[in-house]
DNA sequence: CTTCATGCAAAATATTTGCACGAAG
DNA sequence: CTTCGTGCAAATATTTTGCATGAAG
């Protein structure tokens, strides 16, 4: 088992190469995915960005998560109970312990799990198109 | 790697023992919940009820789930995009495997799984109070 | 009887969409 | 220029809640 290491994405060389023009708001919005270390939700986001331009409007901020999402720029999250959160793609796939008494998200990756799932997946005559593991938790004392 | 059993549990006894009032309304709910061999949403949970007694409400639907969950008798399944699904607890814990062509799920349980998150969390210094271990797959052809 | 559950309608929350206008390429 | 993106407001989807009434124990 490892931590993650954060690394930045160049999110606008992608949008170009996915044909996706580059607007004024789309810039601010994955400039703060960007600099982001967290997984705000899009109202975070949104706050985020009216802080850098004030026009920018929520909407926006939702279909710029779609896209990026489509494009496999960005991770959703749907933690338990809360609003969708995101995060940068592109570094390694991990996955998440949430604090349930904080909201904090730690991120860590295990190959051991990952190759039993694929083997359950098998068994069950499936093939993994992708998977979701959450571990919640609390901080020992 | 097994796949789980279904087994009937006894709501009413369930809800006597936490003191809570047996009506109508959450007879004919757990009735259906105890029948159930899927995962229902509130709404399917609701028109199966309906089928019943047209008096039944939506909003009792969503209480009476929610106060079913409280006592642990149900689980609560968020899984991507669509609203909350249901599943009688008091079976064996098991994780979901969901044909992202057709919706269906296929439980399964991995004790190596569950260990391995035992000691990741325990690296990280948290205790598990739950997880959710959920694979999106496609029949293999 | 007293407490609690219900149905209904309205509110709250999260997200999406139609439309007219403005900006990107 | 032409296409596409934007803000705004309204719509949608899911879930929760206030309130007056009725049922459970």
């Amino acid at each position: 088992m490892t931590k993650t290491v954060i690394h930045k994405p160049n999110y606008e060389e992608e949008l170009r190469r996915a044909g996706i023009r580059i607007t004024r708001p789309r810039r601010i919005i994955v400039g703060i995915l960007t600099e982001s270390e967290d997984h705000p939700d899009a109202l975070e986001i949104f706050r985020r960005a009216v802080a850098i331009d004030s026009s920018i409007s929520l909407s926006t901020v939702y279909r710029t998560m779609k896209l990026l999402e489509g494009i496999g720029a960005i991770h959703r999250h749907a933690f338990e109970g809360g609003p969708s959160r995101f995060e940068q793609a592109g570094g390694e796939h991990h996955d998440h312990l949430i604090d349930i008494d904080t909201g904090d998200v730690i991120e860590f990756k295990s190959d051991r799990i990952e190759q039993l799932q694929n083997e359950i997946a098998r068994q069950l005559g499936y093939d993994i198109v992708h998977h979701r593991l959450e571990l919640y938790g609390r901080k020992r004392s």
